[in-house]
RNA sequence: GGAGGGAUGGCAGAGCGGACGAUUGCGACGGUCUUGAAAACCGUUGGGCCCUCACGGGUCCCGGGGGUUCGAAUCCCCCUCCCUCCGCCA
């Protein structure tokens, strides 16, 4: 949610953040217009409270002394202008509701560096690393979806019988590989970052306190009997994990690391990279997110990210770092870096991590704030979080890249001990 | 699921229609005393919004929402959450 205030003081400059996006800023003037009349409004109403009470106690003064027909008269008074003052009331709690709902739905103003562009195709591709994708030979020219089934390690077909389509079931190595892989990202990070289990079903403000509602409503399975939601990342919890407290500076910044199921309706994506993992409802991930002073966020942006492509590089994929243009950027972000393996098989960049600076538009929902030291009141928190390790593309990247001639799939040094040592796996 | 009891400041805990944003205790912070520390004593110790360059002022907040009243932490209604007991269950 952007600061009123940013928009009361400096509108010119959230108009031009909202057009980088493509979006249309007129929604600020009727932000602004409603921000004007909303304060108009508590300014009389709040003089007339004050009245109200002054001539109240004044009437309590007068019945203790035994002055009851001045009581009377005050009272008479004091209830006219209670009717006024409650009108104005009502009137400002509508508008400062609509002003509310307008403001959650605005999306949070691009940084200054994030580059250009209004798609996609824009986005700056800042390096690559790894082997090149015309290096991988026939034997990893085979889609994740056939080398699978060779191998009798995933088993979509009857994930689908259990679900529908766009869910999946993993068998045996295959189940195997998706645990060491939570395990070893988990591992890690726990260095610094605290590992949290957290719900995976969470309340409506949860998700709001994000971003991921009500603008993305169609997004999210939603169980209505008991109004809960399912999460679409670990990033809803962690997030809300420190909601409506106020946290001491020298505590920050707060990391935290959590694995998850993650749910995703795919509302809009029909049709769309239907086979195999690429786009599936349910998958593993582990996130890594952190709270801290707004000076210290672009460091912790830049450790997040490091230390999601260190994990991709350490398991031997190849892989891109993209600075999302303006226009391809998420809803909450002012920043956002995108890493892409290089799957051979599928011969396509596939996005396994989101590494986004939310700047205060996340914590400002979530009522997240810190006390400086030594100074006075409080200051809203930065967010950032990007995820550690998405499953499903990287489990596709990985079968992939390590398919041999015949068929078997070697699994990287740095998984093994997670796999009770296996080498290879055969069918 | 049934029956009761709760929700007040960092924590504990008063308050039961009028000067209550809230007695008090603890904790924390500052000071006095002390060679230093402890003890003792004194003082400070919430958040939101609005107006103001600032000093300062106004208003709101006693789980959330509505109501009664000139006036609500206090009375009424609804909701949520927590606790205890019973039932069920991994």
């Amino acid at each position: 949610m952007l600061d009123v205030r940013l928009i009361r003081s400096d509108q010119e400059s959230v108009r031009t953040g909202i057009a980088r996006r493509g979006e249309d800023p007129a929604v600020i003037d009727r932000v602004a217009d409603l921000d004007t009349r909303l304060r108009e409004l508590t300014a009389k109403r709040d003089a007339l409270r004050a009245e109200v009470r002054s001539i109240s106690n004044e009437v309590g003064r007068l019945f203790r002394e035994g002055n009851r027909d001045e009581a009377a008269g005050l009272q008479a008074e004091s209830k006219a202008l209670g009717e006024e003052e409650s009108e104005l009331d009502r009137t400002a709690g509508e508008l400062s509701s609509e002003l509310r709902e307008l403001l959650l739905r605005i999306p949070n103003l691009p940084a200054e560096e994030c580059p250009d562009g209004s798609s996609e195709a824009d986005n700056v591709v800042l390096r690559t690393h790894g082997a090149e994708p015309a290096s991988y030979g026939d034997a990893q020219r085979v889609p994740h979806w056939d080398v699978a089934e060779d191998l009798g390690i995933l088993d979509v077909q009857r994930a689908v019988k259990l679900s529908g389509s766009m869910f999946v079931m993993y068998r045996g190595a295959g189940a195997q590989l998706v645990r060491a892989l939570c395990q070893l990202a988990l591992d890690r990070n726990s260095d610094i970052y605290e590992e949290v289990r957290p719900p995976t079903l969470v309340r409506t403000d949860t998700m709001v306190a994000t971003g991921h509602l009500p603008k993305f409503v169609d997004e999210a399975y939603q169980i209505e009997r008991d109004d809960l939601w399912a999460i679409p990342t670990a990033e809803v919890p962690l997030t809300s994990l420190g909601r409506d407290e106020i946290l001491d500076e020298d505590s920050l910044p707060r990391r935290f690391c959590a694995h998850t199921s993650c749910f995703r309706r795919e509302a809009g994506s029909a049709g769309k990279d239907t086979r195999g993992l690429l786009r599936v409802h349910e998958f593993d991930k582990v996130e890594i997110l952190a709270y801290c002073r707004p000076g210290d966020a672009p460091d912790l942006h830049a450790e997040i990210l490091s230390r999601a492509e260190s994990l991709i590089a350490d398991l031997g994929l190849s892989y891109r770092v993209l600075d999302l243009c303006a226009g391809d950027l998420g809803a909450s972000s002012r920043r956002t870096f995108d890493i892409e393996v290089y799957a051979p098989g599928v011969d396509d960049w596939l996005e396994v991590s989101s590494v986004s600076w939310f700047g205060d538009y996340q914590a400002r929902r979530a009522n997240l704030r810190y006390r400086p030291d030594g100074g006075k009141g409080t200051d809203v928190l930065h967010t950032l979080n990007g995820s550690a390790l998405a499953v499903p593309r990287v489990w596709a990247a990985l079968v992939e890249v390590n398919r041999r001639e015949d068929g078997s799939v070697t699994v990287p040094e740095v998984l093994r001990p997670y796999m009770r040592g296996t080498e290879v796996i055969t069918p």
